[in-house]
DNA sequence: ATGACGATTGAAAACGTTTACACAAAAATT
DNA sequence: AATTTTTGTGTAAACGTTTTCAATCGTCAT
């Protein structure tokens, strides 16, 4: 079997007590200090951390629980907290819940039986609003979808801010007939939808927005089907990477181009949005920051129980491309 | 503190031992395991499985080393290692190595600390050679790379048979000048490199290869180069996605077009290569496959110890775009 | 009635650590 | 020189489970 503690302590000729402070830099002598660590070299030993955990109550591991690690947003906040938490001396578990209410609360159970000592979260309406119900032990960050306000720390993006941008910019461009087209399982979605309206209103443009599966196939159909209408918008916003991709494919196969026939912008700034066409002007969403903020309010809250409810809201950056050129 | 077994054991007036059974679906009477389920609902308990993994010495843990989980390829391959495992009852850690053997090797300690089930890795030519110096006590399979055949077990692309696929197609297309562009820390651009060679070669043509860091800003600044030297080539081969991205960049800034200026052809389906200009020409991996195999791989060594190293190879399927049409 | 046997149960010993406590020896203070 | 303090060490008790072992209680065949 493998080597423990005990076998190192024997072939130093120590106590384990002497062989633990050892490893965890407690007051040992100079000798002994070099006797245990040559015997650590000799055997071979590697502390096993389910027992370390269970001795000493912290498990320095940290739940993260998104939709999915395939989203390219998912993926780069996962990286940036990924790294945070090792740098930390801490794990992390990732879970994948597919926007399913059921699997989000499969995964809640898990982090409590894994006895985390925080987690980040990015749930979808459902269960956000029902988060109490669980009662977890352990405090909660959530990204990317803020829930109730004052319950839970957050860190979001600025979704009516972005939007207004996007319209802004828009406008400014000549644009008058801009259709909006949104996700509708997430409370994103519903933000950058308010912002979309708001800001058509504050340019005396009439919004025309819908709520869609945030998929790329529920966008191509829906776009191919928009384009065959008698007035066609002139422009259209969606609200992430997979409305994007529809919408640029949907165009595509109609041998379509932006922004002559249709202008285009929207949220997440992928790797091929600056290649397809005349480059999509998107939102860049500052990904790693929201990771690495998420996890410093992670460990400030762990630091200090009684510390106010905090929502970091962070700005996107417009980044204007080809694809919403000046009408012409 | 949390509610631990003996709370449940108390407030059903049994022993722990017996709520223990229950639990894991031992042989109780009808009647406690409902007092037992009563109680655990009552005290809302929830097993601690860092002291489960103690006590059993099965951590129901697998290990997934990769270079980096924004790179497409590991992000998909990861989805499909995770879905499996959960499936499993297992849960995974997930280390970033960014082709850093320090961190491969900080990482594989990590491994044997947690005492994983066994391990997926996909590692850097150094590491990979090396292997055998760490004697791992869990099975390992690797994955997009092998290495020193028959030491362990393995899941990989048939890299050379690819490249093939892709220089047949050039040359069909009329292409004789073919430079190829190869990633120089893994295994795997050197066997694409080795299958392009053979190709040119049974095609009467001359190689002309060169490796270069597996970055894109590296692919960019080499093209560019390259499309100023007096006699450029008539087509490019790359061998993974983040070079595919270099050479769209080059070309895009240059003002180029694909396939008139230079014909592309690589490794990688990526979202954005059937958007980019007339569309990439590239190898799909069946990534789902690859993560979905080497779990089922892993899953076999654990049952029979004794069974013979395997090597399973995949073959990538060439989509044929607009990037590699007819020279003309 | 007797013994054997199956079904349930509890007591207690692990699993590999950390840590409270006690204690000796050495060093520092009076 | 007598005391206090510091320093280093070992013993043993946790942490929350699972699992071995033995014990109890019916039931059933003899």
């Amino acid at each position: 079997m493998s080597v423990s503690i005990k076998d190192v302590a024997r072939h130093a000729g120590v106590s384990v007590a002497t062989v633990s402070r050892t490893l965890s830099n407690g007051p040992v002598s100079e000798e002994t200090r070099r006797r245990v660590e040559d015997a650590v070299q000799a055997t071979g030993y590697r502390p096993n951390l389910s027992a370390r955990r269970l001795r000493s109550q912290h498990t320095q591991t940290i739940g993260l629980v998104v939709s999915d690690i395939r989203n390219p947003f998912f993926t780069a906040v996962s990286r940036a907290v990924e790294d945070a938490a090792y740098h930390a001396g801490m794990r992390v578990i990732l879970c994948n819940t597919d926007e399913n209410p059921d699997r989000e609360e499969l995964y809640l159970r898990l982090m409590q039986e894994e006895r985390v000592t925080g987690l980040i979260f990015a749930p979808t309406r459902t269960t956000c609003e029902a988060l109490d119900r669980f009662d977890l032990d352990f405090p909660v960050v959530l990204i990317d979808r803020a829930g109730p306000p004052g319950l839970h720390d957050a860190v979001v993006l600025d979704n009516a801010g972005a939007s207004a941008l996007l319209i802004d910019h828009l406008a400014a461009q000549g644009y008058r007939k801009i259709h909006g087209l949104f996700g509708n399982t997430s409370t994103t979605g519903a933000e950058r939808h308010d912002g979309y309206t708001a800001a058509m209103h504050r340019h005396g443009l009439q919004p025309d927005a819908v709520f869609i599966a945030p998929q790329a196939a529920a966008a191509e159909a829906h776009i191919a089907a928009l384009l065959t209408t008698p007035d066609r918008p002139e422009a259209v916003v969606v609200s992430n990477g997979q409305l994007l991709l529809g919408v640029t494919r949907a165009l595509r196969a109609a041998g379509l181009s932006m922004p002559g026939d249709l202008a285009v912008a929207g949220f997440d700034n992928e790797t091929w949005t600056e290649l397809v066409g005349p480059g999509l002007t998107v939102i860049e969403q500052p990904v790693q920051e929201i990771g690495a903020s998420a996890m410093t309010m992670l460990f400030e809250r762990l630091e200090r129980q009684d510390l106010p409810v905090r929502k970091i809201v962070l700005s996107g950056r417009c980044i204007i491309r080809g694809s919403t050129a000046t009408r012409g």
